[in-house]
DNA sequence: GATACCTTGTGGTCTGACCACATGGCTGAC
DNA sequence: GTCAGCCATGTGGTCAGACCACAAGGTATC
């Protein structure tokens, strides 16, 4: 086993039995290293991974929030893993869509019934934003992402809305190259918003199966009109 | 820009650009470290993170193997974040059956039709391994897992198959851990052994609907009966 | 010609040092 | 007594240099 592993495993056993919370803080690197045995590069191998899973955050200087500092970010980490594995061209843009398909028509049908009309509001606001004349492109779509990541939220999974986010992360680059593809963009725009508010009518009138179909024929629709799909 | 993530920044960009592809090798830490003007350590660290990522794999030596080789393995840190997640508690694990449902289903009415006679055999193996009498309860979870797993690969998403993987892996120690839980354990296994026929049998049937209520009961069920769910 | 050895290049690890940064207490002026 | 400014302290960030273990492939030996 290779060293920083031998940290990156203690530090798992000590999340596993409680004996690090959330909010708490690692023991500095000189100091664990001393605990464990190991060098200090070993330990920021270790801390490194940690970070880049969404485990730990870190940060300079001194004081009660300095330091490497547990928290749970489940989505970045697999934002990043999405987008790495995307550039190097072996996780099919097909296989994400239909991905997102499938987790959207399931949030929206779960959402439909359950969503309080605050949160509906909530969304709705997001919408109206989107209507604003003259919205740069690549705002419409980081609220176009916002108003999806809210939808997912509403069926109360984290699990579902973290890979939704991250699945909308990951290819928000790819939809802004592809914005050339789409010349007419104007009238691409109203279709979308208009799909969107009946989404948000059939989650709000409880119609689950509508709101599914909806949100599949929107998702579906931009992908071809981007080819991307 | 920490020095770590300007190499990291670098190799995705190489990456995107296709001038690095899968199989291919890094520079060595010594000479990459060098082209960057950055330290070893600094690039270690980069690459310990690529690691954890699935997208290189490192070996020491000497020969073609050698070194950190692009690798395509979007599965392996998935299922370590999932593992820490869990194990930081802020990772209900009812999210995670109910995602496994709603994944199985779908890859389950994917795969009723479409998969060919000899995927329906090569299953079939599996759950006849599964009938050995005397086997060892986690030799047995394994294979269910395995199961599992072609089934979702059935559907031809690797996105899907993926995910469904690591669920499957970050929870197997909990479902081990869970063990004592299901004191009678022999007719549950054969109920579990019925189930996996019959869906299996759905799916070769083309009758879709079918294949993802029976792997919805079929899950669910079992976490039920562990006190997992 | 086959075998044992050794050169070479790889990642793995450690030591020790210095820097940048943010805090929090200390010191001085008022 | 109060407040502003300063500096000691502890944190991660980075670097240089060294040595080790390992595996391949060439080389010398028999």
């Amino acid at each position: 086993m290779r060293t920083h592993e031998l940290v990156l495993h203690q530090v798992e056993a000590d999340l596993a039995a409680g004996k690090l919370r959330l909010g708490d803080r690692l023991p500095g690197e000189r100091a664990l290293a001393g605990q464990l045995g190991v060098s200090r590069p070993s330990v920021r191998e270790a801390i490194r991974v940690l970070e880049a899973m969404g485990v730990v955050r870190t940060s300079v200087g001194s004081g009660p929030d300095a330091g490497a500092v547990i928290v749970a970010d489940p989505g970045s980490p697999l934002t990043a893993a999405l987008r790495l594995h995307l550039a190097t061209s072996h996780l099919p843009m097909g296989d994400i869509v239909q991905t997102r398909v499938l987790l959207e028509s399931w949030a929206v049908r779960e959402a439909s019934g359950r969503a309080t009309p605050s949160q509906v509001a909530a969304a709705q606001q997001l919408l109206d934003a989107m209507d604003e004349p003259d919205l740069p492109r690549e705002r419409f779509h980081l609220l176009d992402a916002e108003f999806h990541v809210a939808l997912a939220t509403l069926a109360g999974n984290v699990l579902v809305s973290t890979i939704m986010a991250s699945l909308r992360e990951a290819i928000h680059g790819y939809v802004i190259a592809a914005a050339p593809h789409v010349p007419d963009w104007t009238p691409v725009a109203a279709l979308l918003r208009a799909q969107h508010r009946a989404v948000l009518a059939a989650i709000a009138d409880g119609d689950g199966d509508s709101a599914a179909k909806l949100v599949a024929e929107h998702i579906e629709g931009f992908y071809k009109a981007s080819r991307l799909g």
